[in-house]
DNA sequence: ATCAGGTATGCCTTTTGCGCATCGAACGAT
DNA sequence: ATCGTTCGATGCGCAAAAGGCATACCTGAT
């Protein structure tokens, strides 16, 4: 197999015409470049070059050559920028795994972030819940994920991105908008609740479960409804109230009225960003320095 | 600039999962072959390869470089063939410049039989007269020319292809139909003769004014005309008669009949092949071969 | 015939690369 | 927890390769 170095020799000798000339530009001596030269066309099995008195020029066979050699050298050039790049993390793939809460939060300004910094980077977006992104992570199948954590598994690395309350959304005109823009969770389990699916809204699901527990009160669930949107639209339709992050409440519907609720945690709803420690991902890395 | 032997280490290692399998592959010690990935790996700047206590796998940035590893290889491989061929002549290109003779008699057959023979090899076909084909073999923009010869200037050679005799063509029911199908110059001088544009269509112009020169005859020229097919035209629309290669009577038109000139001489057309005996072109050689 | 400009060759030195032997690290088995 | 095994890394010596210098050789121009 020949050398890049002989490749490199060989086109400046062609384009200078001389193998004197090419020697003076490679800063070296005439006669290392001859046999760097012969030694590539022993290799090629062909010769490129015709030496006469005067120079030298190429062969027809030596002029295809010299193209391939200028693209392999190119070639070579760009390989080795395109892997420094994406070892410093700014051209790869982030593969994002999100729920629907971190959706509507973290997501889309992050995502629009990376987008802009980081352009040669792709993203790879997939809605998961909390479980399905830890067995994604372990198994490698995703780069990070935005879930409720911190997950304690080991290699698993989690740190809160975001965290909000929650509120309560009424339809207009119900007996709860008399308290003025307030209610307590008592207020809020004397009424039926649309609440979220636990299989597709985990985090949401528990979440509010485990508000309601704490607060030692069984309120009355009367569906279980996977997307926020569905939620809000049953509420609407007077089915019943239910609780949403605050987040959601920059969605107005006509028919909802979204009312503070007192007694509910301040950090209720969070979202992790979770990954594996040991993922070699330098635009993981790079990413993560975005949010 | 690293070494494509470099490359073919690191694509071992990265393909076998270890050092010591890749060495193994590539029938060396482990030593040299750690070294070589590690003159790459500080070369291009990046860490490719991940070592543990159990092989080594490639870094994300690893796997783009051994992408690009693996296309150079190839790369390289196929210019080296690429050479060879172009070296052997089977792909290139080859400049031919036929004159209107040439193109019904030799040009077709040969083109058919290179097209089919070196497929790779390009062909460019342009028509012109025998004295630009001179000046473009000179100037190196053709490679061959198909013309009438034997040109005597210095680095062209040329060899006879095709000799014919010529045949007069008649509008049906001429007087001269009446000869039985053989007349005599002196007969063709008797009559109007359409002739050839001594401008473009030099050769044929020369050789009829050679013919009844020699014959000490003078025709009656009524016509200079550039194409062969133009004057059949006109001798179909009774305007004369023509001389015209014998290949040409092979296109029956309704209105002409050919008649054999007993005193002709029987090749008054030749067509040679003339190249530069200095051009280095492969395709050429090989396309000679088959003319 | 000689000269000039360029390439090929001989010889020496330096550098590079390979192989052998060995070390060190890290998991698995006991 | 310790030992053993299995990798890759390292030190060393030798051989091959590559570079530089001096020079021989070739061929068109003067």
């Amino acid at each position: 197999m020949y050398t890049l170095d002989q490749l490199v020799g060989f086109v400046a000798v062609a384009e200078e015409g001389s193998f004197a000339g090419a020697a003076d530009r490679l800063s070296m001596t005439q006669p290392p470049l001859s046999r760097q030269v012969r030694k590539l066309e022993r290799d090629v099995g062909v010769e490129l070059l015709v030496r006469h008195h005067r120079g030298a020029r190429p062969t027809p066979a030596g002029r295809v050559f010299l193209d391939e050699a200028r693209r392999l050298l190119a070639r070579a050039e760009s390989s080795r920028l395109r892997a420094r790049s994406v070892a410093a993390g700014t051209t790869g793939t982030v593969r994002i795994a999100f729920t629907a809460v971190s959706a509507l939060t973290v997501l889309g300004p992050w995502a629009s972030t990376l987008t802009e910094q980081l352009p040669d980077v792709d993203l790879i977006l997939t809605e998961m819940v909390t479980g399905e992104q830890v067995d994604a992570l372990l198994a490698g199948e995703i780069d990070v994920g935005l879930a409720r954590g911190p997950a304690r598994i080991h290699p698993l690395t989690a740190r809160p991105v975001a965290s909000e309350s929650m509120v309560l959304a009424v339809p207009n005109g119900h007996p709860l908008t008399r308290l003025r823009g307030a209610a307590t969770l008592s207020d809020v389990a004397a009424h039926p609740l649309v609440t979220y699916a636990p299989a597709a809204a985990r985090y949401l699901y528990e979440t509010v479960a485990a508000v309601f527990r704490d607060a030692d009160l069984t309120p009355h669930y009367v569906q279980h409804v996977a997307q926020v949107n569905s939620v809000l639209a049953l509420v609407g339709a007077g089915l019943g109230v239910a609780l949403v992050p605050s987040s959601v409440a920059t969605l107005h519907l006509p028919s909802v009225t979204y009312l503070e609720v007192l007694d509910i945690p301040d950090h209720a709803v969070q979202v992790h960003c979770v990954w594996r420690s040991d993922n070699d991902n330098p635009a993981l890395a790079r990413a993560l320095t975005f949010i």
